[in-house]
DNA sequence: CCTCCATATCGTCATATCGGAATATATCTA
DNA sequence: TAGATATATTCCGATATGACGATATGGAGG
């Protein structure tokens, strides 16, 4: 039962829903997530937690960044199944499209060098 | 966007899991709800609204009763694609066995008979 | 070792949620 | 109509959640 709410619970939030769907189109750092959704980055990161504690999310450490990935779905029969609908639910969303279009133009080195010219350089 | 999450935000609540599984065994009217998981009316009642809102669930009112039973899937792809899911997701969890067992042994008249009890009938 | 960068964690605030008691509403029955 | 029953709604308290800023951690490179 728990293991189950821990899924819905993990999908109930509109910013957790983009982001699997933004990591069923590719990988992402956290900075380029933080990127798409305008939100602060310990927000990203917890809710980031959260989805991977529901078995949605996996990482794998890249240097200094962290590139998360949907789970195999070894983790848990019920993030399987949601992640597997993911695919082909909420494409025709507006919000979802808007970020789709935005993704491909995301990505690390633009944001590093965002912060250089806000920084002076 | 804001349809999808309502479905998983509804069933990120055990008791409101429970309420939809039980509801997939026969249509059960507030106080026996409220006899099988042991809770105060007015929470189930809002349970209730909650489910119906997401589309899980429907009622139809007969005289002083309300008997709700699973919705019929018209009212969201989401909820449809839940429900069957939730036919065999969870059949052998502890707390759902419980209550299955429990169930049969439960109905309105009987529920109106121990409130006599209490009273001092 | 020191600094920079990406990320994680902590503290805090505003709001949402879940629970119950009390009350309102609606229906059946005497 | 009055009273009883079933359900819905409202009010309130305790806790959970989501957001942010500030700080801690850990790796890369000088």
């Amino acid at each position: 039962m728990r293991e189950f709410t821990k899924v819905m619970k993990a999908l109930s939030d509109p910013n957790r829903v983009k982001i699997v769907k933004m990591l069923q189109r590719r990988f992402l750092c956290v900075c380029e997530i933080q990127t798409a959704l305008g939100l602060a980055q310990s927000t990203v990161s917890k809710h980031l937690k959260v989805l991977e504690e529901a078995g949605l999310i996996t990482y794998t450490k890249d240097g200094q960044w962290v590139n998360y990935r949907p789970a195999d779905g070894t983790a848990s029969p019920y993030a399987s199944s949601l992640l597997g609908n993911l695919r082909h639910w909420l494409e025709d969303d507006e919000e979802m499209s808007e970020l789709t279009v935005r993704l491909p133009t995301i990505n690390r080195e633009q944001i590093r060098g965002d912060k250089d010219i806000r920084k002076g350089f």
